[in-house]
DNA sequence: TTGTAGGCGTTATCAG
DNA sequence: CTGATAACGCCTACAA
């Protein structure tokens, strides 16, 4: 009922450890013959290697960590796709954590490169604390920062900020005046993606000389519902904004049923712009941002098999570019 | 910058090395005052136990691995929250797999009890193949599937035809006579879930004195698009049915569209009822059946864990119930 | 209560 | 080309 171990393997075939270790390593070195007696011994043992017991030996455990927010959400786990897709090209593991209240991250925080469980950690959407980062300086282990920027740690990110600037730079070339900005609260630990668009949103105006208006800018909740009760309470308004930019395909979507249900025509009434470009989006013939979200799993994963295999160069900072893409709710 | 092990600290404390062991393990039996002094020491150098060593030695690694197909799908995301939540309670970690492509199938499974890399495996929406079966004879290793059921393996699973079958007699119940299935094909190595639905549908209409018709049985893609297809061809036909039965939220999603694009009103024309009950669906005012998604995650877990840490006893089955969550469209 | 030695399954080194 | 043997870091007897 035990498993066979290399010393069982190099028993039945008559030769030592090392030399089985060499075969089943695919290391040169080994006469045919011998290396066909070993192949023979492990097929009729059926042995498997121990990863284990090869990490303690190697130092190297061929496992990634990351560490991931609430998976519900689609732009997660179209980023855990593009980790997936890049991880199959290589023969590294994923052991995830996600962090789904705020009190869980200081422990998975503390827990993360505890004793090299993993070669790397890859870090979504989250500013790692100072304490992590303390840690780091120490002993630096590969860390890759994705959809997040901090200077010293490599990362992968979108820049929000030209995103929503083109987005609604795009809005006032159709004539509109009046734009709301409709986005979900920033995560505690990673106001990313919703400050960058505000800042995009608010230069855009600035610059068409119009003054942002910290009434059209509405924090409304990551769903449907949240979408669509801010587009009521907007269109209730003595000078209703003519568009509405969201900080989410999802909200965008409560956006539209919200208007239609009101009354309101889109696109004649009011655009809708979303935002990460979901599946739902062409669904839905939704203008909206396409955020690279895969690609930004894809490269995550590049740039941590490099540091991983690299020795430690200068942290690389990668931006990814999004598009704007036009369908029917902008009416561009 | 090498790690400290457990020898540094011991040396650091002025104990031997089992004393740290016993500290670190919180074992009793140790002195308080030579607890103190190994806990300072271990706070000096940030000393943190290797899990991997600890793993070679108590031949356990305080893992679990999981297979889950396409991490698209909300159904999947949904099964992997509630694992995630059940885990989170213990001090287990997770090791994902995917399976995107069913040539990645053998691979998976090829190396999944592989060399005890986990404690325990969760096989989500997938039929074991039998070479794992067959190594599982062997040296059985715990295993739960989810949402499919094998006689010698303990399952977690959903009566899927159970749940269509209410749902289809509620429609009768309304007095509909023509109803229509729009299902998704099944998935190479997992006919669960559409082919129960296939039973129950088949028999409540059998029940009622029907004969199921072989065109009434839609495949579509599993899309809103793929719903929007088939309720289209549905409503071309010269005696189109009175009610979509779809077998999943996000196919109903594309009939419910589809069906408001030709003119026809939901629920007056055209009754619907989507199944699994993710998010949209309540935004949606859909009638669906409600699939315990985060409960098979969760039990999943707790099967898992109860069979690691109790001796072997034999497989069990637990079945989760549905219900039908009768909101608007189906005019009920 | 505490220290020491042996073992967990591999890989790497180094003679032969 | 091949076989011992010493790590790898920890835990668990066992002895003191």
């Amino acid at each position: 009922m035990r498993m066979p171990t290399i010393r069982d393997v190099a028993r039945e075939a008559g030769v030592g450890v090392g030399t089985v270790s060499r075969v089943i390593g695919g290391r040169p070195r080994v006469a045919p013959a011998t290396r066909e007696r070993v192949e023979a011994a492990v097929a009729r043992l059926d042995y498997r290697p121990s990863p284990v017991a090869r990490a303690l030996s190697q130092q190297r455990t061929q496992t990634l960590e990351v560490v991931v927010p609430l998976i519900t959400r689609d732009f997660y786990v179209e980023v855990l796709r593009g980790i997936e897709a890049a991880l199959a090209a290589t023969d590294y593991t994923l052991l995830i954590r996600t962090i789904e209240r705020p009190a869980e991250r200081d422990g998975v925080f503390a827990a993360l490169g505890e004793g090299e469980r993993a070669d790397g950690v890859l870090i979504v959407s989250q500013e790692p604390p100072a304490s992590f980062l303390a840690r780091l300086g120490k002993r630096p282990a590969p860390v890759v920062l994705v959809d997040a920027t901090h200077p010293q740690l490599t990362s992968v990110a979108v820049d929000h900020q030209a995103a929503a600037l083109r987005a609604v730079r795009h809005l006032l070339g159709l004539g509109h005046r009046r734009i709301a900005l409709v986005d979900h609260a920033a995560m505690p630990f990673a106001q990313g993606s919703p400050a960058g668009r505000r800042r995009g949103y608010r230069l855009a105006l600035t610059e068409a000389g119009l003054r942002p208006r910290r009434s059209d800018e509405v924090v409304a909740a990551f769903s449907p519902f949240g979408g669509e009760e801010a587009v009521a309470a907007l269109l209730a308004r003595p000078d209703p904004p003519t568009a509405v930019f969201a900080g989410s395909d999802v909200q965008a979507m409560g956006v539209l049923a919200g208007a239609r249900r009101l009354g309101r025509r889109v696109p004649e009434d009011l655009a809708v712009v979303g935002y990460n470009d979901i599946e739902l989006a062409g669904y839905l013939g939704l203008t909206t941002v396409r955020v690279p979200m895969r690609e930004l799993g894809r490269r995550g994963v590049d740039l941590l098999v490099t540091a991983i295999e690299a020795p430690a160069t200068a942290p690389a900072h990668v931006l990814l570019t999004s598009e704007l893409v036009v369908r029917a709710t902008c009416g561009g």
